[in-house]
DNA sequence: TTAGCAAATGAAACGGGTTCCATGGCAATA
DNA sequence: TATTGCCATGGAACCCGTTTCATTTGCTAA
């Protein structure tokens, strides 16, 4: 490999002089700079990445870590992630989870290791304070409301969309509605979020075996259904963490001669369109893009950013 | 920051033996690696990773480029490199070209420049002759059959499930088959074995009116539909690229009223099950899976694998 | 002519590890 | 007792850039 070194020998320039004139920094001659970039070109040069990240301390790097790349979240995260680090100097990389705790403080104890410049979680399995103590490593940005937390967040805000979404079903004259929930109440911010829109229209609590949760695909969904038919749930709306988890569902019902209740989906995705039914676009890229402007920008302040959702009715 | 002289200095013994005690390389005593690892612990050291990454050679990444993420192709391979990467100690590096022959000569460079230990071609804009040219800085894999060019590659065989497919269409008595593809046949290896296993069975080339190219999502497929409506094209199927596609074109001859033709679609997506239709299955994620692996071992011959299609009849 | 200053250049330190090689201590073997 | 050889250890080179700071060169103004 040529190194900066054989470009100072070869053009009787020290490296100093070599390193100024790749970068542009001034205090170089016209004549030093024409020299100098006549033996790169002649010898290909290119400076070793490494020996600059070491140099300067940055490796232009942002590890977004994510428990699941499958589901539909992370997927629109990850798309709007990568516009963002298309038109920026940074490169993304993905670091699955599965919501394992040490592994997420490996990725945490990488960010002081200096391998990466930033973290972005999307979702975690660690204690936002715990979290928290990385920043004085680097800028770590989370994709959920951190509440009282200090750390820098960028989220979608649920509650309108939920409560559009309720009052719509109330309008519609739904009494039955069943849940299903990528992971459970106690854990999900989300899950809380919708029962507390529910409970706001619907003002008794949703009986626990009207909701099924580890849901997140179309066939996952067509279990779901299946499990409230064995358990005798009688639904007029199945309220579904994702337009696929919705038809998994309704496919189930269909298969076995059932009536198909009244659907409303999430994420806005193509099976939504299809089947003609409601659903609430959370906006995930722009959750995505803006998580990564925040973890690459210069100042980070404790920051968050919401993003509202959308319940789209159509037709 | 800690760094190794600041544990030899406080343990009294040389950067050397710390870096020794630390790599578990051997030719430590038991008192000299216990005395070090109890400092290391005590001052909560971690090893600055550029500095082994300059000092090693390797930097543990793989680049992977890709023209978009949106296609399922891409997101069934990410996710098979994704598994992949979970259990080596690799990270992956998603690098997204839009088939920009300067930015992809650019992640080459990358390459040269220590960047990425290995480069993964899911796509190109660039000639594989080019691309070839680089495997003298590492390992680099495409997701395509390379023909004559030497260069490891990773792909799925369309061949047998496309013929299939075509076996099936006649059957069923198909006569005017339109097609979409996501790139148009000179370009695409993928539409020109497609048009292969269609003339084998059918004789004659297909008009190119019933071909429409740049076609990847739902409503793009609806789109798609619309300008063989408005091209006065009568199709009695349609030869779709992806189930998603399908289901766009189908959505638009019912929102006209008009008769639907027959579906086959491509890539095993949820709407295939949700509409019944026939499906191809490319194993996109055994790809990815099997692409990684191939960069990321000791010994990279001039290697290439097949993965098989599967053509999926549904009931 | 010379002081004064800016521009151009280079030596060396620095970033923080790994590794080659030399050295010293000590036990087993001849 | 002298030799051999292994183990433990440290010094220093190495990876390859960037950056600070000192020095030299060249020009202008007095």
């Amino acid at each position: 490999m040529t190194t900066i070194r054989d470009i100072a020998e070869k053009s009787g320039y020290s490296i100093s002089t070599i390193s100024r004139a790749l970068n542009h920094s001034g205090y170089v001659s016209a004549t030093a700079q024409a020299k100098i970039e006549a033996i790169v070109k002649e010898l290909n040069y290119v400076p070793n990445a490494i020996a600059q990240d070491l140099s300067t301390g940055s490796t232009h790097n942002i590890g977004v870590v994510l428990p699941d790349v499958n589901h539909p979240f992370y997927t629109q995260l990850i798309k709007g992630m990568l516009d963002a680090a298309f038109d920026s100097e940074y490169h993304v990389t993905f670091l699955p989870s599965a919501y394992d705790q040490e592994l997420e403080r490996h990725y945490l104890e990488q960010l002081r290791r200096k391998v990466y410049d930033g973290l972005i979680f999307t979702s975690r399995a660690l204690a936002l304070s715990e979290l928290a103590t990385y920043l004085q490593f680097g800028p770590v940005v989370v994709c959920e409301d951190p509440g009282s937390i200090k750390i820098p967040a960028v989220f979608s805000y649920r509650e309108s969309a939920y409560q559009a979404a309720f009052a719509y079903l109330k309008k519609k004259g739904a009494r039955h509605i069943a849940f299903t929930f990528s992971r459970p109440e106690p854990i999900s911010a989300t899950s809380k979020a919708v029962m507390r829109a529910y409970l706001k229209y619907y003002c008794v609590p949703a009986d626990q075996r009207n909701i099924v949760a580890y849901v997140n695909t179309y066939q996952e969904g067509y279990d779901a259904a299946q499990q409230f038919v064995k358990d005798n749930v009688m639904i007029d709306y199945l309220f579904a963490n994702s337009d696929d988890v919705a038809t998994g569902a309704r496919q189930y019902y269909l298969d076995h001669g059932l009536p198909v209740p009244g659907l409303v989906g999430q994420e806005y995705q193509v099976s939504s369109m299809l089947l003609n039914i409601p659903t609430i676009d959370h906006h995930l890229d722009v959750v995505g893009r803006e998580a990564f402007r925040m973890v690459t920008a210069q100042h980070l302040a404790t920051t968050r950013l919401a993003v509202q959702s959308d319940f789209i009715l159509r037709q």
